[in-house]
DNA sequence: TCACAAACCCTTTTT
DNA sequence: GGGTTTGTGA
């Protein structure tokens, strides 16, 4: 592979931060759709073919496992060779290798299990539970959050001075049970992970050395939303002689809640010098509209390190705004423009529509059923975090280790069977007492129980003990498969009453389907089974990417960093649903929104349309919000407002809520949109719409000859037909 | 002691 | 609207 083929369609910036010499580190700024990620690519490639550098020497780390695999099959079509060896992936996934290959120095058990946020709930909910901590005091969500900040800090309980503090006294004290509890069970949450891969690689030198001296070059993808323990663990791999080549943009960072910061890209200047930044400012994606309006709205952020995109590219249509009467409107204004497009010979899957919180999707579902267009859905409850897919999962685990406590909890009464709270308060109470798992303690202490309990739980022990000696031999989805039916799983959820689509009944067959196409390879410090369930963990999207090419794709914005599309819908953009009603008292809160607001818009290839709702049913109420002030911040000359065909001003809604559709123009007269009228001097025509009542009435009326006005009802005379 | 139903509470973003 | 907790009946 030649040089050119390296360089090929790339521009002067870009090709020159391809090509650095090895003497610098590197930091990019880049903006969006600066084409970053193709830098980065392109680096690795021209690393390996020009300068020689083993594929084992290189550490690639990117923010989303989407990202992780996108990358994986650019450089591997690149390079034309395989590069399983190669370290690609996302922090939390390179950090679960390290774990996995030195789980000795890392003080864990070959068979370390992984919490996600579910499970960590549970754990924190029964330790305050079991300790009388009241939790209407001390919301459990809460401690939850203390713990994985402190983490995130790289903060561990015992470095933290509570002083007088009740609150953070409180939270310690949880805190300290968590650990020590994760500690005696082999659990690791996910930012558990980074922070004891940091100390594994920190407390053993020579460890560190080897890692030092085989990573030559470091290359860190959308470092603006590093956090501290990430820095600390880049900081520490590198040892002057190897070299770090960092991408990010300021602009885009949007996971500061999640500890991200922003400033490690200025302390990367200091830490890592000599470094070579390099700006990268021509945008390659989205037309000049869509551009000049995402810079004027990022614009009114304080604080930036400041870089402005421009294009080549021609203006391009204007930004659509659609003023909806309600969500539902909004929906079917979405799906009925994506139709439009379709029809135009629109790929489905070259649609997007993002929205700020989860919660939106559903109505978007719903119509995306009615209209029969196929969608897909990321995020919200993923496909691996949903109840009979962490069941099944749960039995796998067991079986393939009887002490895993965790999935002992999960499956010992699901499907029920007649395993009572009290009954597993008595074999949790003879586990801690006895220093052994929940599952021996089940089989030692049924002799003590009341009869009925007793064979009910004697029947859950011989289950699993038959279920681990008939999948002794068989392969993952097999295993899979036979628990499915073995432990009434599958016959649980087929007569499931409240499941009426029987999609539960589907997950659990496409979970077979799954451990088939699970590729054990990448993962191969760990066997297997374990391969698999680590990643269910740590990417429970379960996606698989086939699925992709024919359908409409709904996303939270934070998920669609990173990607682009020819037309993108941006709904919901109303106050205190984005912004979100929880940043709008902060400034360095509102400044993170406005910041996701600009990496939805540049998402945008061709079109992007911006939605709001007057009324918005949300939270189990009715809601008129404002229109989001991010709207107000995009100059109006690139703007294109619609407003629905019936808008709907407040007082156009009845007491019970119902639209009202008649218009009192005088006491004598009423009109009701679809109603003929007369104009003198405009002809006949159709009511479309209006706003208020009375003469001060605005009417908008289609008319045969001259188009469509507003008029107002005072002035127009109308005459009925 | 357990299972199911009704009331009750909360409501952002993700590895 | 949905997940969770509480209450009731078996």
């Amino acid at each position: 592979m030649n040089l050119s083929e390296i360089t090929n369609g790339l521009n002067d910036k870009q090709c020159q931060s391809v090509i650095l010499n090895n003497e610098k580190n590197v930091l990019i700024l880049a903006g969006a759709g600066s084409g970053k990620t193709r830098v980065l690519t392109r680096r690795i490639a021209y690393l390996i073919t020009q300068k020689n550098i083993r594929i084992n020497a290189i550490l690639a780390v990117t923010f989303t496992n989407k990202a992780a695999v996108e990358m994986r099959g650019k450089l591997s079509i690149l390079l034309r060779r395989p590069i399983q060896s190669m370290w690609v992936g996302t922090f939390h996934g390179l950090a679960h290798r390290l774990l996995r290959t030195h789980y000795e120095k890392a003080r864990l058990t070959s068979g370390f299990q992984i919490l996600d946020a579910q499970d960590q709930f549970c754990i924190v909910k029964r330790l305050m539970k079991e300790n009388n901590i009241d939790e209407s005091k001390l919301p459990i969500k809460k401690v939850q959050w203390f713990i994985n900040n402190q983490k995130d800090e790289g903060i561990r309980a015992q470095n933290i001075d509570p002083g007088y503090n009740y609150f953070v006294k409180k939270n310690l004290e949880v805190f300290e049970l968590y650990e020590a509890h994760c500690q005696i069970n082999d659990l690791i949450d996910f930012a558990e992970l980074l922070i004891r891969s940091y100390e594994l690689l920190k407390n053993n030198t020579d460890l560190l050395n080897h890692y030092q001296a085989r990573f030559e070059h470091i290359l860190v993808d959308e470092f603006q939303d590093t956090n501290t323990v990430q820095y600390k663990w880049i900081k520490l791999l590198f040892s002057g002689n190897n070299r770090v080549f960092c991408v990010g943009d300021d602009d885009q960072s949007i996971y500061s809640w999640r500890g991200a910061k922003i400033e490690n890209i200025t302390k990367l200047c200091t830490d890592f010098a000599p470094i070579e930044t390099i700006h990268l400012e021509q945008n390659y994606r989205s037309t000049g509209n869509i551009l000049n309006a995402s810079n004027a709205l990022i614009a009114h952020n304080t604080n930036r390190m400041g870089k402005s995109l421009w294009t080549n590219a021609s203006n391009g249509e204007l930004i659509d705004i659609y003023e909806a009467r309600t969500e539902t409107d909004e929906a079917d204004y979405v799906i009925s423009s994506i139709q439009k497009l379709i029809t135009d010979n629109a790929s489905p899957s070259d649609c997007a529509i993002l929205y700020r919180s989860n919660a939106q999707s559903r109505i978007f579902e719903e119509a995306l059923i009615k209209y029969n267009i196929p969608y897909i859905i990321y995020g919200g409850l993923r496909f691996l975090e949903r109840a009979e897919i962490k069941d099944a999962l749960s039995y796998l685990r067991l079986i393939e280790n009887s002490a895993d406590n965790v999935a002992f909890e999960r499956v010992v009464n699901s499907p029920t069977r007649g395993i009572g709270n009290v009954t597993v308060e008595k074999i949790r109470t003879f586990a801690q007492d006895n220093h052994t798992s929940l599952f021996q303690a089940a089989i030692q202490i049924s002799s003590t129980l009341p009869t009925r309990s007793a064979n009910a739980l004697n029947g859950f022990t011989k289950l699993i003990e038959k279920m681990i000696d008939e999948t002794k031999y068989l392969g993952l989805s097999e295993k899979v498969a036979n628990l499915l039916n073995t432990s009434g799983l599958m016959a649980h959820y087929s007569n499931d009453k409240t499941d009426k689509a029987g999609s539960k009944k589907e997950n659990l067959k496409e979970l077979i389907t799954a451990a088939q196409q699970y590729n054990h390879e990448q993962d191969s410090e760990m066997n297997e089974v374990l391969g698999f369930i680590s990643l269910a963990s740590l990417d429970s999207s379960g996606d698989t990417n086939a699925l992709i090419n024919q359908n409409i794709q709904l996303m939270t914005i934070h998920s669609a960093k990173g990607l682009e599309f020819p037309y993108v819908f941006l709904v919901g953009m109303e106050e205190d649903l984005f912004p979100s009603r929880q940043s709008k008292d902060e400034p360095h809160l509102m400044d993170e929104e406005r910041r996701l607001c600009y990496v939805g818009m540049t998402r945008v290839i061709k079109k992007l349309s911006l939605s709001y709702a007057i009324k918005r049913f949300l939270h189990g109420e009715s809601l008129y919000p404002c229109p989001s002030r991010f709207l107000d911040e995009i100059p109006s000359e690139y703007l294109n407002k619609i407003k629905a065909k019936f808008s709907a001003t407040k007082q156009n809604y009845n007491a019970d809520n119902t639209f009202n559709q008649n218009i009192t123009l005088k006491s004598d007269g009423q009109l009701s949109i679809g109603t003929s009228v007369k104009h003198a001097k405009f002809g006949l025509g159709t009511v479309l719409n209006f706003e208020g009542q009375g003469d001060s009435a605005r009417i908008q009326i289609k008319f045969k000859q001259v188009g469509t006005k507003w008029l107002i009802s005072s002035y127009a005379n109308l005459e009925f037909v």
